[in-house]
DNA sequence: AGCTATTGATAAGG
DNA sequence: TCCTTATCAATAGCT
């Protein structure tokens, strides 16, 4: 039996990670997780809210369901009533934000279609020896291979969501980041959008 | 062997929950977890962050550190200095936080260290038949007594955080709320503080 | 609210 | 940075 070829995750104490790459690195990893359960969140239960981060090195992210003058507004005048253009703003960045959402998920199940897809063939290509444009390929270069387009697969899906992103944001603002799937997204400020595209 | 007890957690589709009750458990669950998850990254990494949520009925929840106003002034102007009094007050409000926070974590160990010790007892109960305050109660009863023992410790705990988030809040905001352990949380105005208590 | 079986997130290591 | 693996942590369904 070959031997355990790493220590899996680890226990670590919620304390300040003073090795300043292991701090990086988290970052990356817990943000990306903390704005996916809130996207989830979203999801899962219809409603609104948002979160700004500051990374390690200062730089802003955020996440905001519809917007953030939205959320905070409301949060900070709880009682106060909205005007009619103020209501239909907001309804159509709710649709438009439901429809790029829904565009996005289609893109990411063909995604991963056309992934398993890739990964069939390579199953095949091992039990069948077949051959096919990846002849002349080693067994290991093959799987390095279909490895490389699931990953080119996965980058695009993550420019979809930057592109999308961009579109929503066109501000001078700070950068808008966000997470895949279930998208329920950052939007700055869409009135100069509102003579249509 | 005994049967299972329960069919565990089930994945389940992320898209709305239909069923009021689930949305609000759900709700609930998640949010806790999404505030846990959001306190340790500000206490790894050493960040500012900020969470604004809103349940399914409309009522706003709240995260901070290390204050709603300046997480968001410095998100909608990243390039503006403050000025020294600004400094100051931050400053200030960080290390009470950071003292609240250190005064908490002590509490939350001792009430471990508590927890462990009934543990302890019950084990040394059940191996040498010994009795005490519980005598009179069959093995599952004292299992139960030191469940409900447990459960009051952890209350406790709660209560506390709940305290200090009052102590910091003192508002008509919108009630803020937050999670155990590793605090870094919400404060709304500090300024009404600056003749110390 | 509390419990347990599962799924999901992530620290290490490459 | 990105992937894999082994573990730890969050939580869905019940009670």
């Amino acid at each position: 039996m070959e031997r355990k070829r790493s220590m899996g995750r680890q226990k670590i104490p919620i304390q300040k990670i003073e090795k300043e790459a292991d701090c990086y690195a988290t970052f990356s990893k817990r943000r990306l997780g903390l704005f996916k359960k809130a996207s989830e969140l979203c999801a899962l239960c219809n409603l609104d809210m948002g979160i700004i981060v500051y990374s390690p090195t200062g730089k802003p992210f955020s996440f905001f369901h519809p917007t953030m003058e939205y959320v905070v507004n409301q949060f900070q005048n709880p009682n106060q009533q909205l005007d009619d253009s103020s209501r239909l703003r907001y309804a159509y960045i709710r649709n438009k934000i439901v429809q790029l959402s829904q565009l996005l998920d289609n893109l990411s199940e063909k995604i991963e279609v056309e992934t398993e897809r890739e990964k069939l063939i390579v199953d095949k290509n091992k039990t069948r020896c077949s051959r096919g444009w990846w002849e002349g390929s080693t067994e290991g270069l093959n799987k390095e291979q279909v490895q490389q387009l699931t990953t080119r697969l996965q980058n695009l899906q993550l420019q979809v969501n930057n592109r999308q992103n961009e579109l929503k944001t066109h501000t001078q603002a700070p950068s808008l980041s966000f997470v895949p799937n279930h998208i329920h997204l950052s939007i700055r400020d869409m009135s100069n959008d509102s003579n249509g595209s």
